[in-house]
DNA sequence: AAGGCTGGTATTGCATGCAATCCGGCGCCG
DNA sequence: CGGCGCCGGATTGCATGCAATACCAGCCTT
């Protein structure tokens, strides 16, 4: 991709996901590319790249909607990259952990544990935590070396609130809260235990738990309404469909 | 989409699937675009959704070449398609099968078994038999009732070789085919079962070597020269690489 | 003679213009 | 008064033209 295609793609997916616009709008070209700064074509192949990502689906003649996820859909999703993540698990877990994979892994649970010694309750903190998590499990990904495995990742992981940075913390429990990330960091330990022991069945049954958890607790949380407001700031957060079954048309 | 563009899609995919270009080639817009018979837009877009579809990579101002498969990605795609396929049945087994899709599997099944009882030697008959095998791993995913599933499957069974269809029928020994064939029903009649006595954990377990065999004969049969030689007739065949470390530059 | 620079050419990247299609409103006819 | 059909505006779909960039060959310099 050119790098005004890429920026448009970017900068459109991020307004997408900000809720820029309302779930189930119609996009027009010309608006889309006027508030970009760009020509039709480029709005308009910036759009094709996002059907693919799955954020817009089009329709023949009639232009592109955006698409808007139910709680569930989104669970769901997560279940799936559950799936996968137990999978590279496995995989890093039969082939063997290299030095410098492990080192860094190391080094990441290391620095979460310094941060969990302290209570993860400044911004600063959460966007930190969100990295380390990240990171984690980007690591463990791209070491199971299969190629298929991150790419159907990542295609899941475009999703609303399914990536492993889509973090929500609860505010106004910060004990609860902090719990979470507990539990989170002693799933990320006890995987890697695993892995390291070559445990392949283990690290994988964990690790489809850990975003087993992951994924209930977003369908218990994004239930309680005011979760769900504050969700709402989160990158795909405007997308969650409120009414499920009655998708918003214009 | 609109019409011109699916058909030029559908129209290069199959070209490139085919062999219509060498491994590792450059596609130049024009001579796309030329012999597609549409304009360099259209031609544009349509490489656009095969990258995406991770046939083509793109390298920003130089265009895009046709991507090139290991034997290795090819096989570690298919168990990641048996990793989600496993899933699925798995889901399946839990929820419960409806009369309806329980009907329809169990259709396809008796169909299989009509087929084996003589032997599948005839090209109608093996077109007949990859019929019944995608629509039965379709009839389960869809089943399951989870998008990102299906999408995470559909994406990776683009990749050559990959999906429920690509069946290798080893011709010159019809005895060693026929009990391939036998053995993959054997599974199907398995995983039904299971799923119906709601043995998610077996279903999945099943569905997963399902996939695991077919993985392992798919290294084994293409690293014969011969059987390589009829998968290149396969779509997608004369995508993988012959030799891994030296992809194809012009 | 070898290496670097420069100009030309081929190719991609982007914008705009024209044609095709669709939606909504109005009028006509039953 | 209601339904059907036609017409105009709006929007997408597609093609072409121009600008920017990268590749390559030949020359000039050292």
């Amino acid at each position: 991709m050119s790098i005004a295609l890429e920026d448009a793609t970017d900068t459109l997916r991020t307004r997408l996901l900000g809720g820029g616009f309302a779930p189930g709008e119609r996009l027009r070209e010309v608006s889309v590319a006027d508030s970009l700064g760009v020509s039709r074509t480029i709005a308009r192949l910036a759009m094709s790249a996002l059907e693919h990502e799955g954020l817009l689906v089009r329709e023949p003649n009639r232009g592109s909607r955006i698409r808007s996820f139910t709680i569930d859909q989104i669970a769901d999703a997560v279940e799936v990259r559950g799936e996968l993540e137990g999978m590279a698990a496995r995989l890093v877990a039969e082939r063997g952990l290299d030095p410098e994979t492990d080192a860094k892994l190391e080094t990441l649970l290391v620095r979460s544990e310094a941060m969990l010694q302290t209570r993860v309750d400044t911004d600063a903190m959460r966007d930190e935590w969100v990295e380390i998590n990240q990171a984690f499990h980007d690591t463990l990904i791209d070491a199971a070396g299969n190629w298929a495995l991150r790419v159907a990742i990542n295609q899941v992981s475009m999703l609303p609130l399914v990536s492993a940075r889509a973090i929500i913390f609860d505010r106004r429990n910060i004990d609860l809260s902090q719990g979470q990330l507990e539990t989170a960091h002693r799933d990320h330990r006890v995987i890697l235990a695993a892995v390291r022991q070559r445990h392949g069945h283990r690290a994988e049954a964990r690790m489809r738990e850990h975003a087993f958890t992951n994924a209930q607790n977003k369908r218990a949380n994004l239930a309680d309404p005011e979760i769900l407001r504050w969700a709402r700031d989160l990158p795909g957060g405007p997308l969650i469909a409120t009414d499920p079954d009655r998708p918003t048309r214009r």
